[in-house]
DNA sequence: AGCTCATGGCGAG
DNA sequence: TCGCCCTGAGCTG
């Protein structure tokens, strides 16, 4: 689930049914429970996403922080809530809707000191308008580091995930173990340019969905793919199987603890 | 019941 | 680079 525009969309979610409204604040679980009890029936101010950080503004109370991680799950509706069960780190309730927060690698209560440390070490988002890609190249055209893994290092670009990393790549046919110094500014502009509409249609399905027009199933006369993340996709884990385009089996290897995935035919520049 | 894997990220060495 | 943290689904037996 959590890339950048899943806490997009959350923050979105949250700003829909939750704004400026009081809530219930809880912890089943019972490692927010002291937080909790200080949030507890105050009004919910903001909602907030950077890259995969999402901030929820409690006023002068400070904001809760949110990072997912691999893991974690929100899974939020229309009251009545579901019955709470032991590993609900945060329920937020108020008379129409609940939001039920499940193991997220963070969830603590910050100042407006401490967000603004997050924001300072996270790089641009695509997915916050007025965010200046310029920041991301200049580290990118000095670093001798690989675009693949220089597009999941959060201090560069915020909020692209391992599935964004590999179709974006795809997409503009970049080998992903070329330099970042090998790319052209050209390059970059219109990569970042693709994730920003890619991801803000993820925000909108809340799923990612990489493929174009021309190379859907029904164009392609293909089978439509069916996956756990749920959306079309050109290479992500779709490892030895044909590509969509040229037939070659899809490549995977690791890179910096994660899969990579590539087609090597269409992907040499 | 136990293993493996997953769209993430941190700190130790 | 490795181990570790958070949880749940989908296998295996």
């Amino acid at each position: 689930m959590p890339e950048g525009h899943t806490i997009h969309r959350l923050a979105q979610d949250h700003r829909e049914r939750l704004l400026d409204r009081p809530v219930l604040v809880a912890s089943p679980q019972g490692r927010f429970a002291d937080s909790a009890a200080l949030l507890n029936d105050q009004v919910m101010t903001d909602a907030e996403a950077h890259g995969k950080h999402l901030f929820l503004g409690f006023g002068p109370l400070g904001w809760i922080h949110i990072h997912l991680g691999l893991f974690g799950k929100v899974d939020l509706g229309d009251t009545p809530a579901p019955p709470p069960t032991d590993t609900v780190r945060l329920r937020l309730l108020d008379a129409d809707s609940y939001v039920d927060l499940r193991g997220p690698t963070t969830c603590a209560l910050i100042t407006d000191a401490e967000k603004a440390a997050i924001h300072d070490r996270l790089g641009p988002d695509p997915l916050r308008t007025g965010d200046d890609p310029d920041r991301a190249w200049q580290r990118i055209y000095r670093s001798r580091t690989t675009v693949a893994a220089l597009l999941l290092d959060q201090k560069v670009i915020a909020g692209v995930g391992n599935v964004y990393r590999a179709e974006v790549l795809f997409r503009h046919g970049i080998d992903p173990y070329r330099a970042g110094r090998d790319l052209t500014r050209r390059e970059w502009d219109a990569i970042w340019a693709d994730l920003a509409g890619l991801m803000r249609e993820g925000v909108r399905n809340n799923r990612i969905d990489t493929v174009r027009q021309e190379h859907t199933p029904e164009e392609m006369g293909r089978e439509p793919r069916v996956d756990d993340h749920g959306g079309e996709v050109y290479v992500y884990r779709r490892a030895a199987m044909p590509c969509h385009i040229c037939g070659t089996g899809i490549r995977t290897a690791g890179l910096a603890a994660r899969n990579l995935f590539w087609c090597p035919t269409c992907q040499q520049r």
